[in-house]
DNA sequence: GTGAAATATCAAGCAATATTGATATGATAT
DNA sequence: ATATCATATCAATATTGCTTGATATTTCAC
């Protein structure tokens, strides 16, 4: 296996993986919805209130986080509460320095 | 100034610079192309070619990257050589750190 | 100068994705 | 069981951005 971006099929699994998960964090939204789920659980309205989004529009962007594998989460009664996934994160900051911050 | 992702102009500020950083990186073709450089300074045909993209998009997506500040460019007769620019990597990556992967 | 090589720019087409409005589901309280 | 609250889904629109083909610019060799 080559150790570099062009050839080897690792490395290519691991640049589109890598590509799939900046994307979904790129965004303005989903990025202050995961700074908010970083200082601790919450439910869904009280994510999109301080963030002044509309109801359905967080509840999208929270799936997208979800189906990505960057949130759990957990019902209690009428509320679903949603919380970083740590050891996605921590699989996922591991490939950034590998792919982007190393030498 | 609030140390939190919602309120507080600066780290708004921080936020949308994280996240246009994000939405150039994010790119399959430019990630594959920040990997060679990472090996060293090269001319646009010496990426392109290794990547089988046309030149056009190359260019294209160098702009992107020189636009974004990521890379540094060196005219060597018909040639362009593009580098990454280490100083503004290290700063975004501090950037990740501080926004996503600390605590 | 003329031609050729390397790179850049531009406009158009197209695909992916964010946002909105309306509606559905699931849970609780009465 | 009905009403209400919290959340999710869906279809339609809007927006953004990738890709392509054609063309322009820059530099060098002759």
């Amino acid at each position: 296996m080559k150790n570099n971006c062009v050839e080897g099929r690792s490395e290519f699994n691991k640049l589109n993986e890598f590509s799939d998960y900046l994307k979904i964090i790129a965004d303005i939204n989903r990025l202050k919805i995961l700074c908010l789920l970083k200082k601790g659980e919450r439910c869904v309205c009280n994510i999109n209130e301080p963030l002044g989004l509309r109801q359905n529009l967080t509840s999208h962007h929270l799936k997208a986080l979800r189906d990505a594998g960057l949130v759990l989460t957990r019902r209690d009664g009428k509320w679903v509460h949603y919380r970083i996934n740590t050891e996605k994160l921590n699989y996922l900051n591991e490939l950034y320095n590998e792919i982007i911050s190393r030498q």
